[in-house]
RNA sequence: GCCCGCUUGGUGGAAUUGGUAGACACACAGGACUUAAAAUCCUGAGGCCGCAAGGCCGUGCCGGUUCGAGUCCGGCAGCGGGUACCA
């Protein structure tokens, strides 16, 4: 009897052979077509989680498959190494940023290294080094002289008693996390890109995108959130300026019953200098976080400011100006008119505040009594109540108030955005310094080329709140490269979504002293194919599609989609656990008895089991993936993150599904190394003319090979593992007894060996050794089915009476329809169905369904 | 609040993209092997009725289109992701 696999010796030993020959180096080798597989690269956290386990599987079962298919694949891994964790790790722990980050980096690329994935490591690349940061500060400073990037006062959330930014995270029910103060909103220079100048594009090459979800396409172009409507400028009762207002609905325009202007509307800050209770209420709408969410879910407020602005086109109607909450200073032009019939919104508010509501769209079908109650009509119709709009369909009313504007002065039509542009700076230390310096006398003042990497200077101190960098002045002042005088550097760094947004790129050439190299970005980008989680569906992807462009436009790279193809990875989750407190536990904290009772190990009490949710910290429910790679191997791991749910749904991770992989882990390794007959040896050809069993196995086996590239082809591994198992089955069943049976096992276990291979590298790669051959699984061509092999004669289809299944009939394929009718109406099930009843009509669907209609 | 998903046996899921619902697994039950356990192998199984043949019901809920709906359309509910400073 052969020896259990042993995964840990097995998976050691191949990663070591792998290694020395460096087979997953990417060579550049041009007679072979390239293609770039990419996994988002991780956050140095401390560990590796179950959720990189799956992502880099995926990934590695894409590129392993590709080098297969005859492709020079790149396949490489970094760390998205600058963030938030590493400074509250400083000021929690004690410990420098720089060393957490690394130290974490030791760690988490070791563990990747156990789960055997083919990166060429020789590109990796962190992006909280110099070596690649201060490419980034070059790409900036380019960006900067194309005025791509500009600087300007945006909202921030701040904490009044740290005196400190928060991020929105870091804001809980409207207060800072550490200090607990609410948290009010405050006006900062910020760095700003003008992703906005790409909208367009970004939203119309969306369309281009043919190989990412509809889902993203669909949740980018709401981002984008382009709308056609038009600009108003109301005349003000009693004051010479104006109120520009933007609508999407101008067709409304006489069913407007008053206007709204965004709390820090410079209208709002002029009438509050005089108005206490306005200063009041403005200082209440800035007691939000500037979070969407904690905006709109607030409640809708507003401050009549006894200010009227003159409807353009009814003489003597005039519409009250509030100051409104729930308007945004970032979209449109932070002001606007109220609907209420026609606007749910606007009717909350209206009623409210008991402001009138009038219809101005009916619908086709509704008379003259159509009124709303509680809902507003939003949906199409016909203009009434509107002057000489009356009759007009939405359409042609949005057109012909548009042209009355332009007409009178008093408004155009308009497109607007809800993309906002990038604000790129962060008041934090652990990041990419902005290279730039301010001076009293010349401004802003790009740090020249030769005096790049501005790099982090690292004696700084976390014991206070507030940004590190700002407290440095040693490293803070500087001469002012312009004029020489005494100037200082900037202390903001990068949001680390912009380190994000082109190491994909740098991927290519990491070692390169330019950016970017052309000849690189010419043999490997874009991406071939990106995976990673659905999370990252708008921002990631969204700045990393805006900065490509904006490098092109810099001259760094000649493409606009950084993705071709995108794969979008669900959660991993696991169910939870609370003991009778009400305290989150780790599974490995609880028993089940064999009473069926579930209890905590330590004291026995009772145990509350929840319903599964993505692992996380605060419910314990993690599993520690290092633990079972080292308990189980890699390769087992591998195969339960792609057996059982397709990629893009969450998955449930369960100790019984870990333990079925293994145990097909081991059936494999049996089944190949102890097969039941004597095989051939290495590529011997098969012979001629076998048929029978041997036969039958040669059609499942050339059926599997077919089916399991497609399904790869089309990321559905899940189904793929079930073919492969389902081949397993049948290889099982069969009992070999001469030479062919023998030769047909061969070639029914070598296309299992290989057809394994991406999904189970190590032990893929020690069957085949024990199959007699001496080079790399990996490097061998992927199988292609005989197209002989898997057709059938015969198709199984069933007979339905009025669309109830009654029977089902073996037919020859493509069997003639008539006959397939007859032998159908005679199966004596159907005809008791019929039940003499006249046969109005039969429909036969070829090699799928014959339906009998009575 | 808004945008995008998801919902199928005890469980994860499959269903040739409108054509035989439940492939392949997990868990479970029974059996074989074993002194015993583990491992392995075999068998069973959506629910209800029936000895069986077979029948009825069944893909979150309500309604629609169709010869035929898990799949398409309208509405609703629950859960999840994102919501611009978590990454």
């Amino acid at each position: 009897m052969v020896e259990r696999y042993n995964a840990k010796h097995v998976e050691a030993k191949w990663q070591a052979e792998w290694d020395t020959q460096g087979v997953f180096r990417s060579q550049a080798d041009e007679t072979r077509p390239s293609y770039y597989v990419l996994e988002m690269f991780p956050y140095p956290s401390g560990r590796i989680h179950m959720g990189h386990v799956r992502v880099y599987t995926l990934g590695d079962l894409l590129a392993r498959y590709r080098r297969a298919r005859g492709f020079d694949v790149l396949h490489p891994m970094g760390w998205d190494a600058f963030g938030m964790p590493a400074e509250n790790a400083a000021m929690e722990q004690g410990v420098h940023p720089a060393e957490w980050t690394w130290s974490n980096i030791a760690t988490m690329r070791g563990q990747l290294q156990s789960m055997g994935l083919s990166y060429d490591w020789d590109r990796e690349v962190a992006t909280c080094s110099p070596d690649y940061y201060r490419h980034e500060q070059k790409m900036f400073l380019d960006m900067f002289a194309e005025d791509l990037a500009y600087r300007r006062e945006a909202w921030v959330n701040w904490d009044p008693v740290d005196n400190t930014v928060l991020a929105n995270e870091q804001v809980i029910d409207g207060r800072g996390w550490r200090s607990g103060a609410l948290v009010e909103r405050r006006l900062l220079p910020q760095w700003m890109f003008r992703i906005t100048n790409f909208a367009d594009d970004l939203l119309e090459s969306l369309e281009s995108l043919e190989r990412w979800p509809d889902s993203v396409r669909v949740m980018q172009a709401n981002w984008i959130g382009r709308s056609h409507g038009a600009t108003i400028r109301f005349r003000l009762a009693g004051r010479d300026d104006r109120l520009e207002v933007f609508t999407t609905r101008p067709d409304t325009i006489f069913g407007a019953s008053f206007c709204a202007v965004a709390a820090n509307h410079p209208l709002a800050s002029e009438l509050a200098k005089s108005d206490p209770e306005l200063t009041a209420f403005i200082a209440e709408c800035n007691r939000t976080g500037t979070s969407e969410a904690a905006l709109e879910t607030a409640e809708k407020q507003g401050y009549a400011t006894g200010l009227e602005a003159i409807h353009p086109f009814s003489d003597g109607v005039t519409l009250p100006i509030y100051v409104a909450n729930f308007v945004l200073m970032e979209y449109g032009t932070g002001a606007i008119f109220g609907v209420p019939a026609h606007d749910q919104r606007d009717l909350d508010f209206a009623r409210k505040y008991d402001l009138p509501v009038r219809i101005v769209v009916r619908p086709r079908d509704a008379g003259d009594d159509f009124s709303v109650a509680d809902e507003a009509f939003t949906d199409d119709g016909l203009l009434v109540n509107s002057d000489f709009l009356n009759g007009l369909t939405v359409e042609n009313a949005k057109k012909t108030v548009a042209e009355r504007l332009d007409a009178s002065g008093d408004g155009e039509a308009k497109t607007t955005y809800r993309l906002r542009d990038w604000i790129v700076s962060r008041q934090r230390y652990w990041g990419c310094p902005i290279p730039v310096i301010h001076c009293d006398d010349c401004g802003i003042v790009p740090v020249p080329d030769e005096d790049l990497p501005v790099t982090l200077p690292e004696d700084v101190s976390f014991d206070e709140p507030g940004n590190p960098l700002e407290r440095h002045e040693a490293w803070k002042t500087v001469p002012c490269p312009a004029c020489g005088k005494s100037a200082t550097r900037d202390t903001d760094t990068f949001d680390t979504f912009v380190d994000s947004s082109w190491y994909f790129a740098r991927f290519a050439c990491p070692n390169a002293d330019v950016p970017l190299e052309p000849d690189a970005m010419k043999r490997w980008l874009p991406v071939d194919q990106y995976v990673g989680g659905i999370e990252h569906a708008i921002l990631h992807l969204l700045y990393s599609r805006f900065f490509m462009r904006a490098l092109r436009q810099c001259g760094y790279v000649d493409f606009d989609e950084p993705f071709s193809g995108l794969l979008t990875q669900g959660m991993v989750c696991h169910e939870t656990y609370q003991d009778g407190d009400g305290n989150w536990l780790f599974p490995e904290q609880i028993e089940r008895r064999d009473d069926g009772t579930v209890r905590r190990l330590d004291d026995g009490s009772d145990v509350q089991i929840g319903r599964s949710e993505k692992m996380s910290k605060s419910r314990r429910n993690v599993v520690d993936p290092a633990d079972m790679i080292d308990q189980y191997g890699a390769d087992t791991a591998r195969l339960f993150m792609l057996s059982d749910s397709p990629p893009e749904r969450d998955l449930e991770w369960t100790e019984g599904g870990i333990e079925g992989a293994w145990r097909y882990v081991q059936r494999l390794w049996r089944m190949v190394c102890e097969p039941s007959i004597e095989l051939p040896p290495a590529g011997q050809p098969i012979p001629s003319g076998i048929g029978g069993a041997a036969l039958d196995l040669r059609k499942a086996t050339h059926k599997t090979i077919a089916a399991v590239s497609d399904d790869i082809e089309r990321f559905r591994f899940n189904r793929a593992v079930a073919r492969i198992r389902e081949l397993s089955n049948t290889i099982g069943d069969f009992a070999p007894g001469d030479a062919a049976d023998a030769s047909a096992l061969r070639e029914a276990l070598e296309s299992l060996v290989i057809l394994i291979g991406p999904m189970m590298p190590h032990l893929a790669e020690e069957l085949w050794r024990r199959l007699g051959f001496r080079d790399f699984l990996c490097n061998q061509p992927w199988p292609n089915a005989d197209p002989s092999l898997i057709t059938e004669d015969n198709v199984v289809i069933a007979v339905q009476v009025n669309g109830k299944k009654r029977a089902t009939v073996e037919i020859a394929v493509d069997s003639d329809q008539a006959a397939v009718e007859a032998t159908a109406l005679a199966e004596p099930n159907v005809i008791a169905s019929i039940a003499g009843k006249p046969v109005r009509k039969v429909i036969v669907v070829p090699n799928r369904i014959v339906n009998v209609v009575v």
